[in-house]
DNA sequence: CGGGCTTTGTGAACATGTGCACGTGTTCGG
DNA sequence: CCGAACACGTGCACATGTTCACAAAGCCCG
């Protein structure tokens, strides 16, 4: 991957931010090298893959001695684009829209909770953990007044395909479905779902093989 | 896939589920057969794919028709293990443990939420929207009188190993686990994980990367 | 009852991801 | 200065996953 074959692979992508969590840990021990293999060991994965998956970043290490830990979490961050932060916008102010709001977990990792957006004019004007709930309308303008680029889905299954709707014609692109529901979104717009209950029932799947198979 | 060749992949089992939700709606809706062009669309995939991962379940299609939604639903959930429902325990009753203790989505879909479990004293005893605060140590004992097989982690990262090692330890073999960290868990334990920060990071790097580039 | 239409089920090609094995550069002790 | 230990970077083989394309099967209708 001398230098510019820059076409990281998704599933290396997915990996970075497992590192760079590692490489923050190391950090914070005043580790200043690491070598693949203990990379791997708190990254849950095998050396060889890190050592791939880090040559797509390009040869940041030192044979015989492995990786300087700073230098390298410099770059990993500069690639995840984390050198800024990245305002976020929470849509739908209900159960979990406002305990993610409340969660400082975000904010810590460069995603401030820039403003909430609901359709229920009840809860417009409302401030949860200090941020404020806007109407739906309002997002362009947030957008460019806040400099918002990540969208988060906390709505009802039923309103989630209008809300992505909503969002990639307010210019976000990047989007984030917590609503379980599969949703569509235009070219060129990022979106990545999470589904408890889909977690769950791949889980219930392995354990019922186990049970019943297992024995 | 004739019979017994019962080794479905990973890939697929991961998009039942969806394809189930999918299946519920044409319940609903009172739709008596489906296409897998049809049934893709609703799970936002390829139709192939559709037809090759149901194939996995056995050849429930009829050709010319398409599948019968009831028999299909049936089918899968049973492959899926969801003709029962699954007692959770979650682990850590903060914010994120009560939120999901107070979400109904989870009962409805067969996974009640039989039990909270915390290593603070002053939190056990509580009642979270009706469920139980018990303290880790009960954990075993919760296990066989609720029959739980699956284990929610929600405590600080510093303490998802702990939890993990005391869930195992309790046989309870099914893990989820919400905490940014990666934990170990012995063979013969399915592990999944929920990491929204990382996914905040997955999609920061594809904005980045068209912000920039893109141009 | 047969021909045409629809849609499944799957073999095969292709794409992506993983892991080994080893060449190569680096360090360090003697 | 040399050799041994170390650890990166990557070619290659293998595994897994995706998509195409088409024969076979069932339905409908005349
Ligand atoms: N609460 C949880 O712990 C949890 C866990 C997993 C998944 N989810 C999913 O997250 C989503 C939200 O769950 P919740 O418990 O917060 O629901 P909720 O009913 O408490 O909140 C939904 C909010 O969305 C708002 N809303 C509805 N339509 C909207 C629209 N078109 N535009 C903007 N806002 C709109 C509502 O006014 C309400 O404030 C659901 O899809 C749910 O399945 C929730
Ligand atoms: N709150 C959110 O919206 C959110 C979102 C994403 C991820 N998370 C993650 O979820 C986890 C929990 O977050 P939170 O906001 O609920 O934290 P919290 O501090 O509110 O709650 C943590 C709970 O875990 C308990 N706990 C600590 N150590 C324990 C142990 N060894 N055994 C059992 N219980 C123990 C604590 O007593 C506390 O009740 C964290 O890892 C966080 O990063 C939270």
């Amino acid at each position: 991957m001398s230098d510019r074959s820059r076409r990281i692979p998704e599933a290396t992508v997915a990996r970075l931010p497992v590192y760079l969590r590692s490489l923050a840990e190391l950090l914070e021990d005043k580790t200043a090298t690491v070598s693949s293999e203990r990379l791997a060991e708190m990254a849950g994965v095998n050396a060889a893959k890190v050592r791939k998956d880090l040559s797509y970043l390009g040869s940041y290490g030192t044979r015989g001695v492995g990786y300087d830990v700073e230098y390298l979490a410099f770059q990993m961050s500069r690639e995840l684009g984390l050198t800024h932060d990245w305002p976020v916008v929470i849509v739908g102010a209900g159960n979990l829209g406002q305990a993610l709001a409340n969660y400082g977990g975000f904010k810590e990792r460069g995603f401030p909770v820039a403003a909430l957006v609901d359709a229920d004019r009840a809860k417009v004007g409302q401030l949860v953990h200090g941020v404020p709930v806007h109407h739906l309308d309002e997002l362009p303008v947030l957008k460019e007044r806040l400099g918002i680029a990540i969208g988060i889905i906390a709505t009802p299954a039923v309103a989630a395909q209008d809300v992505a709707d909503a969002l990639a014609e307010a210019g976000i692109g990047s989007i984030l479905n917590f609503a379980p529901a599969v949703i569509s979104v235009p070219e060129g717009t990022s979106l990545r779902k999470v589904d408890l209950a889909l977690e769950l029932q791949i889980l219930s799947f392995y354990q019922e093989h186990r049970d019943t198979e297992g024995v």
